[in-house]
DNA sequence: ATTAAAAATGCAAATGTTTTCATTTTTTGA
DNA sequence: TCAAAAAATGAAAACATTTGCATTTTTAAT
């Protein structure tokens, strides 16, 4: 089926050959240059260039085990939650001189352990998943492997696994808080379903405890649940505000908070006039909206070129001492997106 | 630096041992399960299991020549434009059992090469760039190598490499030319530097053209550039809206058009009453926009897919006959953002 | 200039598969 | 039941590199 084969392409030895030394050396040249003499240095040089030559990173692997390659994997590519994530630790890979190999599953837990087994047949030197929540098996299938395992996005201090995130219970907390500082007693909840999806789950919960509540004392048009979509954020949303407007609007992500925003546009509902929506992410445009999105922001960034960090270093990982677990701070960003109807509003103004 | 190694894997050998066999049935097996034989096969998938082996398909690199991976580079994973094209093609490899190495090069294309490079190392049987406007040295070295390499994302019947994609002239131009039948005669551009952007320099053509105008007869504020980012392009369009407000505005793409959503909106500006607004992309959540935005479809997903089958296929893509290119349909699709206001509006309405 | 130590290089084995060719086993047809 | 053909399997070479050990070359110290 395949094509025949893509042999001749100039390898190591005829390097060698052309360079007049041994092939050993033109390997040390490559990987540790200062231990061999600049006259042969140069030499070397010479003869790669003039043959075209490029290092076989992956005939290497079998040395040693490592491929260079790290695995990366997320619910889904196609969103704003992760974009800026898998770009950053994708280019901090790069820097490191090892490559991402990325899937997706779709928020499917079960298609995981597939992933994994490809992942494994590449070799991958590490893996970055999002979250706590996966099956056991692909989980066990690495640890057999002795095969280094990050979860990113969101911080636990009791994680099974070794973290690098936010605490999503604190950011919940965080958003949910400043909702009733700003006065609001009537907030309606948008999350996305929690099965699977510590992050939310988390969130939810802190949430919850700024608001002293219980998920059962909400009423049904109070906790929505729907997809991280706009589409069907903004529909579940538009069928709330007609039954019953609440006060306020507390988003499972940004992206729910745009269908919240959009949701609000077309029925002509003034933000944050006629209601107050506050997200939690701060994604590439929350700042630009129109109204300004209040939200809280998930570094996504810092959060990746650590993870990117910590998976090539190899060490630190699976330490000895127990598991590395890093909690990056988030930080609520106000914009214009949520009212104050506090009663000290006014008081506070003057003082200032 | 690294850890020891990660030897002790169990390889094709021992499972071969275990099952009794030689080590080139079981490699048979996996690559031919029909070839072995019923008994032989059992014995070899228990060994298999017992031992938790999983391919080494690297090693088998070696062998052919061929890695199963291929390579995508991208100007940005972190932008909505490249978000769908990468999830489709992504998944679509994995059902080839291939997997994507990817990168981003920032809309900088010198840092191309190194990308390449880097690719190259890890012996990728084929890459997929965007466009067509990249610096001479990657592609000579991937045709040095004889790795075949895909345009995607636009099409042109005469482009120098394989492409698949839209016709981004013609796309640019059935914008216009909506704009222009629903009576729009001042119009405002508003794209991202063309240098190295082949796709919107298309674009703009087709627009141009369709207005039968040179870029040299568009006053400053009928044209306007700036990069693919939602903040960049709402303030750059406030300006020219408080400015000399047109008719309409055709945005390089949905990105843009979502700043100018942004700029109209925080201007109190009311689209499509006041000022309509057309895209380029229908990317995610333009149909979900306030109002919905009036754009032109580039079906990412199909491309993606297609192109990861060309790319898998191994033949096609340098055919003998000469150069492959698919063009994919695109699609101008009506929602509210553009406002009819031709005179025959009443007249037509009359007729339906 | 001589010798000891250090640095640079080479040799050959090893890595985990695939693949060619040869050999053994099974099937088929009389 | 036997021979011939077909199918299944095995042995060993090959793939492109790294690496431990041995050897040669260079440097430094006397």
């Amino acid at each position: 089926m395949r094509a025949r084969s893509r042999k001749g392409a100039p390898g190591i030895v005829e390097v060698a050959k052309r360079a007049g030394v041994s092939p050993a050396t033109v390997s040390r040249f490559f990987n540790e240059p200062e231990i061999v003499k600049g006259k042969t240095r140069n030499l070397i040089e010479q003869a790669a260039r003039d043959l075209g030559y490029y290092r076989n990173r992956i005939a290497t692997t079998d040395q040693h085990g490592f491929s260079g390659t790290i695995g990366l994997i997320v619910p889904t590519i196609d969103n704003a939650i992760f974009a800026e994530l898998i770009q950053a630790f994708s280019s901090r890979l790069l820097s490191h001189d090892r490559t991402m190999l990325i899937a997706a599953h779709g928020y499917n837990p079960s298609l995981e352990v597939g992933i994994v087994k490809s992942l494994l047949e590449r070799r991958i030197d590490g893996v970055a998943l999002i979250g706590f929540e996966h099956e056991k098996a692909p989980l066990e299938m690495l640890a057999a492997r002795g095969v280094p395992v990050l979860a990113a996005w969101n911080y636990r201090k009791d994680s099974p696994i070794p973290c690098i995130g936010a605490d999503n219970f604190q950011v919940g907390f965080v958003a949910a808080q400043h909702l009733m500082k700003m006065g609001h007693r009537d907030v309606a909840l948008v999350f996305p379903p929690t099965q699977s999806n510590d992050r939310a789950e988390d969130r939810l919960n802190g949430v919850l405890h700024a608001l002293d509540m219980d998920l059962s004392q909400l009423s049904h048009n109070r906790f929505i649940e729907t997809r991280y979509d706009i589409g069907e954020a903004k529909q579940a949303i538009i069928k709330m505000l007609c039954e019953n407007r609440p006060s306020a609007i507390i988003c499972g992500n940004d992206v729910i908070a745009q269908g919240a925003v959009y949701a609000c546009q077309s029925l002509g509902i003034n933000i944050p006039d006629d209601v107050s929506i506050i997200g939690i992410g701060d994604f590439r445009g929350s700042s630009q909206m129109e109204p300004g999105l209040t939200t809280v922001r998930m570094p996504a960034q810092r959060i990746a070129e650590q993870a990117a960090d910590l998976l090539c270093g190899g060490l630190s990982v699976t330490s000895v001492k127990g598991i590395t677990r890093i909690k990056i701070e988030s930080e609520l960003v106000v914009r214009k997106s949520v009212k104050d109807i506090s009663s000290h509003k006014n008081t506070e103004r003057l003082l200032r």
